[in-house]
RNA sequence: GGUCCCAUCGUCUAGUGGCCUAGGACAUAGCCCUCUCAAGGCUAAGACACGGGUUCGAGUCCCGUUGGGACCA
């Protein structure tokens, strides 16, 4: 091929839901291509028909654009492919590259049993490989013949890895394996190849699950006449023991991240800084990714994937985000969280002011929810053990003072709440925190909370006349 | 079991033979700021898996050991 366009593809298999792993791969292909103004290719790989369902193609999908990972081409699907594969396959055996095989399961089974007996690897043994039948099925035989692929029988098989370098393999200890089932049923290995040839892709990059898989699609590309594409295999995301991240580490799929209150560019950055790196650099927008990315920049060991510096680049996110721009989410978390019902529509300069206090403060757009709480209900459930503290006969006096000053206000504001509080340390000869605290857990149920004057100002005075009443009431 | 990959603080990483007294980030601890909580600032603790080589000099190159992972069975 002389034109120099560069065409990656990211091919995940539909039975999940696109998980860490597979996003990341996706990244790494995205941004490489994006960043050499190549072509990225959607590529559903579904041959597996007892797992794979529609809902789990959706659902990946789903979570690419969420992630705002957008491809060129696709999705195709392989299940709308298969014409091609027998066309492919029928022209191995033309070529003398592929032939069929009629040993049985049994046959091949007790090879296997004798050769794990004697501690010695097991290889097909090439039975077939050598009866001469010009291509043709033995139609009368009785059995369904499987098509295998000739491997080499010496030399190596060398593969120019972007990421592992020069890894070799001895073509001796590789099989004449099957590319096409005895139910007409094309293999993984097979079906790949034919695809990335179809499609033109001329970078391969993926989990380095695939990386012992590699030699033998290198011979296949081969037998087909065309030159290997260049291969990079990204290593595996491990969790906190050290094995392959699963669901038993916890949440592992896109969709989870976003249920529980992520933003897709924390999730974005965190994945791309999991085994890519740029100098000392931790936080990148998306156009920096792109024009940083490179391939070899990518490390070769294995990551444990850490959800606390997940956690921490949510909350630079989440400090970052314009507060308008998080409404419609925060919205869909508060009706989640059971704070407002459907169709909640407040006056949106005024969320906004809310959502800037508790911005600094949130890590996950949830608990910026749940925060939102004492702002929004009419009413709050005071904390059992902060009213004991804070609402007594010590911190009546300030209750009722602090609800008088705010009852003759015509307008409240920061500034009015601020000078009135300012005003009553020095009458009550005490510091802020005295007569803040106490009001704070009146209004807010608890002892956290931003600063109390832009509280009060946010609760607007009528709620909070009504708030400071009931606590003060409280107290006999 | 065979084949392949990997190896710097607890974790993600910088490091491409002298700039390393091994740097940054998350997490942890302390202090400062302060109306609480955060945020922010400062500080601390914390790593080159081990053993051989090569070299004037090795975290960096080579070999082995150990450990981890993946694929195939």
């Amino acid at each position: 091929m002389s034109d120099e366009q560069i065409r990656v593809r990211f091919a995940p298999s539909p039975t999940g839901f696109l998980h860490i792993g597979g996003a990341r791969t996706a990244l790494f292909n995205y941004l490489y291509a994006r960043h050499n103004n190549g072509v990225m290719v959607l590529r559903i790989e579904d041959t597996d028909s007892e797992r794979s369902t529609d809902e789990y193609i959706e659902a990946i999908i789903d979570g690419m654009k969420w992630l705002g990972l957008d491809w060129d081409e696709g999705p195709f699907r392989q299940t709308e492919r298969s014409s091609i594969y027998e066309e492919y396959a029928k022209k191995l055996l033309d070529r003398g590259e592929a032939y069929f095989c009629y040993c049985s399961a049994e046959e091949l089974e007790a090879k296997r049993q004798k050769a794990q007996s004697e501690k010695r690897p097991y290889k097909y043994d090439g039975k077939c490989r050598n009866i001469q039948n010009g291509g043709e099925p033995i139609l009368d035989s009785g059995r369904h013949p499987v098509i295998r692929f000739k491997m080499p029988i010496d030399g190596q098989t060398v593969i120019e890895d972007l990421i592992k370098k020069k890894v070799i393999f001895e073509n001796k200890v590789l099989d004449d394996f099957i590319i096409v089932r005895s139910d007409g049923m094309p293999t993984y290995n097979f079906v790949v190849v034919v695809d990335d040839i179809d499609m033109g892709i001329t970078h391969i990059i993926r989990g380095d699950d695939h990386l012992n898989n590699t030699p033998k699609q290198v011979r296949l590309y081969m037998a087909f006449g065309k030159t290997p594409p260049v291969f990079a295999h990204l290593s595996m995301i491990l969790g906190a023991d050290k094995t392959r991240l699963s669901k038993r580490h916890g949440a592992t799929s896109v969709q989870a991240y976003r249920d529980m209150g992520y933003l897709p560019e924390a999730l974005i950055n965190y994945l791309a800084r999991l085994g890519w790196s740029y100098k000392d650099q931790e936080v990148f927008t998306k156009g920096e990714l792109i024009e940083k990315f490179t391939l070899e920049s990518v490390g070769s060991s294995s990551a444990v994937f850490n959800p606390e510096k997940l956690l921490w680049l949510n909350s630079e996110y989440i400090k970052k985000s314009n507060p308008k721009a998080l409404i419609p989410d925060v919205i869909g978390f508060l009706i989640k969280e059971n704070i407002v019902k459907a169709g909640y529509s407040p006056d949106s300069d005024w969320l906004a002011k809310a959502i800037i206090t508790l911005q600094e403060r949130s890590r996950t757009l949830i608990e910026l929810a749940r925060s939102l709480k004492y702002y929004i209900n009419d009413d709050i459930d005071i904390d059992e053990k902060a009213g004991a503290k804070y609402i007594n006969v010590n911190t009546h006096q300030y209750l009722i003072a602090v609800k008088d000053g705010i009852d003759t206000m015509e307008v409240i504001s920061e500034k009015a709440i601020e000078q009135l509080f300012f005003s009553l340390m020095e009458r009550f000869g005490v510091k802020l925190g005295q007569i803040a605290q106490p009001v704070r857990v009146a209004l807010t149920g608890n002892t956290v909370s931003p600063g109390i004057f832009e509280v009060i100002d946010i609760i607007g005075k009528e709620k909070t006349l009504r708030r400071l009443n009931k606590a003060i009431n409280s107290v006999i």
